[in-house]
DNA sequence: GTAGAATATGAGCTATTATTCGCTTTTAGT
DNA sequence: ACTAAAAGCGAATAATAGCTCATATTCTAC
């Protein structure tokens, strides 16, 4: 006997419409995580949401924590999207230069989706398969360093990894908090000022 | 008629009977949350862990929420209690020494119960009353703000909150990553390496 | 047009969790 | 020793979540 497990095959969405529902049940998800919460993210609701039914949920996505997936790295895309070319651009730049850009890219990148990005840090647990957001970061992290390496020479440091995780976790932070946490009261100015005194801190460190 | 409710009172220990059973549920909570997780720590399993019944946990805590709302506030406590000295020492001394101590003091905070704070910051939705973890940031926010008015000559920043944002968010991220990330991996020598470096990255930035 | 694959449906099963309440045991005060 | 309050118990209830599967609809290809 064959013995087909009718809900296994999880993924594999060839046709038009089907893509259609994958995409209703990621967007579903987003919308409930950034309006409702992470533990209001039920599969019943989320199907709900969508405007299909569970069984369809379970057609394309194993649990809970696949959608949730799914809408993390649908995020980071979004974010490389809006950011890669003026990330490319600082790595050619001088220290300062470059370094500004990159404080500026960080703000930029937080700004993509703030409240999404907020629930993504605060509300989902860091799990299992959940862990895109630190493997994420050390791209970050990796990218940064190899900058370093090619403008050794211009720099006042010793430990090239230790700069990387000073200042990646520095801007990181920086952006994340101000974003994040004074979303509303954040003028256009504040967040010029915020960039200067973000670059002065890593730049200054960065050349002693 | 009366009616008492007999599941209301929640939280009035006066007997040393029940103080023993209120730190139990607590010490319970937080090993749970250590070993096994957030989502692991049901009100049935802390009370068995506890070696207690249900029933006397709801005579104490109006649900999980506030327990681990009581878990957070007896580690801040336990944090509070290793590091106020140094901290107080801390705001007697010029720029540079202070600041060193501050980074310092960051780290030792950090490393009171590691595990535990790292299930609280990656695990434990920041939802409701769980906000104490923000409330204490803002503290160290305004202590550190109170610090840098009173030696102002020494600095070259305009505008003191935005100065004192960027530090203590830096230095919070700096030593939380650092302890929580690379824990396993962390020699003494290191971690002075790291204290000098969180260091430099401030004092840099506060004297221009 | 029709067969077979792909897709969609949703009632309902199972498991888990929070929470209650009638009852028993312990303690403090007299 | 006695009693009333305090503390403790845990089986039972209710709510909710995750997930399945028998069935129905739609699509593709010939």
């Amino acid at each position: 006997m064959v013995r087909r497990q009718l809900t296994k095959p999880r993924k594999a969405a060839t046709q038009e419409r089907s893509r259609a529902t994958v995409d209703a049940l990621v967007e579903a998800t987003a919308r409930i995580l950034v309006r409702e919460g992470f533990d209001k993210a039920s599969t019943n609701r989320i199907a709900e949401v969508a405007g299909v039914s569970v069984g369809s949920l379970y057609q394309y996505f194993p649990g809970k924590e696949a959608l949730v997936a799914a809408v993390i790295e649908r995020h980071q895309q979004e974010v490389m999207q809006t950011v890669r070319g003026e990330l490319a651009e600082a790595l050619a730049e001088p220290v300062d230069k470059a370094v500004r850009k990159l404080v500026a890219v960080a703000v930029k990148a937080h700004r993509v989706d703030p409240r999404l990005h907020r629930v993504l840090a605060e509300q989902v647990p860091r799990v299992g398969k959940l862990e895109k957001v630190e493997t994420f970061n050390r791209e970050n992290y990796t990218l940064f360093r190899t900058y370093l390496e090619s403008h050794r020479d211009e720099l006042y440091v010793g430990d090239l990894d230790l700069a990387s995780f000073v200042c990646v976790t520095a801007i990181e932070a920086l952006t994340h908090n101000a974003v994040l946490h004074y979303s509303g009261t954040l003028s256009e100015e504040m967040m010029e000022a915020l960039i200067d005194e973000g670059a002065r801190l890593v730049t200054g460190y960065l050349r002693g």
